[in-house]
DNA sequence: GCGAGATGATTAACATGTTAAGTGTTTTGA
DNA sequence: TCAAAACACTTAACATGTTAATCATCTCGC
């Protein structure tokens, strides 16, 4: 039969058929789904961020920043969505490249404040044209109202899981 | 108002415009969300997994494995939706916990194949009523309905970048 | 004041994401 | 037939995700 890549019917053949049901189908979860929408995303915009030696995150913090005057570590972190500890690393690199500017807070000796440098506008600056232009056509692809809609499901989701809290209860509780 | 920082008060000095409107408010841009999304529904997960000593990718790769008889790294990787590398890796754990098997193709030397072990099954078992219900319960507070609509959404999302390739039109191009 | 606890940030340690090399095997084509 | 190309997988190297520990500062209560 010389199978090459029967992805999705490979189970059957192979003798004892499938395990029993695999819980839901596995692939169509949405942690999945999210996962591989986000990635579909995300590959259009990595080549143009990498060409800039710019990651992902990197700009994210890059245009947070373009957002503000300047902001401390942990709100920054916030509105990046990132968390303290790469946070922090990111920054040291980008400080080391001067593409922002830190500089502690005088009233409280351990808030740190950061803002984006000349150099670093200049930058989100060259990348933006390439950037905007793959939005667009991400947007005219799955359409601008469908977007929104699908912006709203997201919103939606979050705000909903919110003060759910991780689910504790199981096996191996301290 | 005493402004916070002096030096180098970037944009409005220096020269450039302002920072002129963020783009797209970045907070709601695409990518962002989607990473918002996935991420406060894993956080409902991730400590129940933890508990059974396992991380998100481990879990998706024993799932994986339960819905087949035995599968080769490379489709294994598509299916969970890994690269090679980081399944590599996490084979090589989960081989040494004994949750899988692997052995190599009698025809072709180069692949391997892996299935789950009894040891996996069981501790898959274990996992599964917690995982079961945390999911039951966000698909409660989003509505059935509403969950497939998004499903549906992200799917076509995913399929309609599909033959979109990376946009290399920049700069630093090589 | 002052010491215990709270807070902001960093560091440590380990797992994964990501791209590039490297290692065997198998295919191909001259 | 045999060497180059293709292939499956693994390693390597670096960046980030994630949790815990550490450090320095601050706040508060006594």
């Amino acid at each position: 039969m010389a199978r090459k890549k029967s992805s999705n019917d490979s189970n059957v053949e192979a003798g004892l058929a499938v395990r029993r049901l695999p819980m839901r189908e596995f692939s169509r979860s949405l942690p999945m789904s999210l996962l591989r929408a986000r990635e579909a995303v995300m590959r259009q915009f990595r080549p143009s961020l990498r060409n800039h030696g710019l990651t992902e995150q990197q700009w994210r913090i890059l245009r947070a920043l373009t957002a503000v005057e300047a902001i401390e570590v942990t709100e920054l972190a916030r509105m990046a969505f990132l968390l303290g500890p790469s946070l922090s690393r990111i920054l040291r690199d980008l400080e080391a490249r001067q593409l922002v500017e830190r500089k502690t807070a005088e009233l409280d000796q351990r808030r740190a404040v950061v803002s984006i440098s000349a150099k670093g506008v200049k930058l989100i600056e060259a990348v933006a044209p390439t950037s905007e232009a793959i939005y667009a056509e991400i947007t005219r692809r799955f359409g601008a109202r469908r977007l929104s809609e699908l912006q709203e499901m997201l919103a939606a989701l979050e705000q909903g899981l919110a003060d759910m809290g991780g689910a504790e209860s199981d096996a191996g509780e301290e």
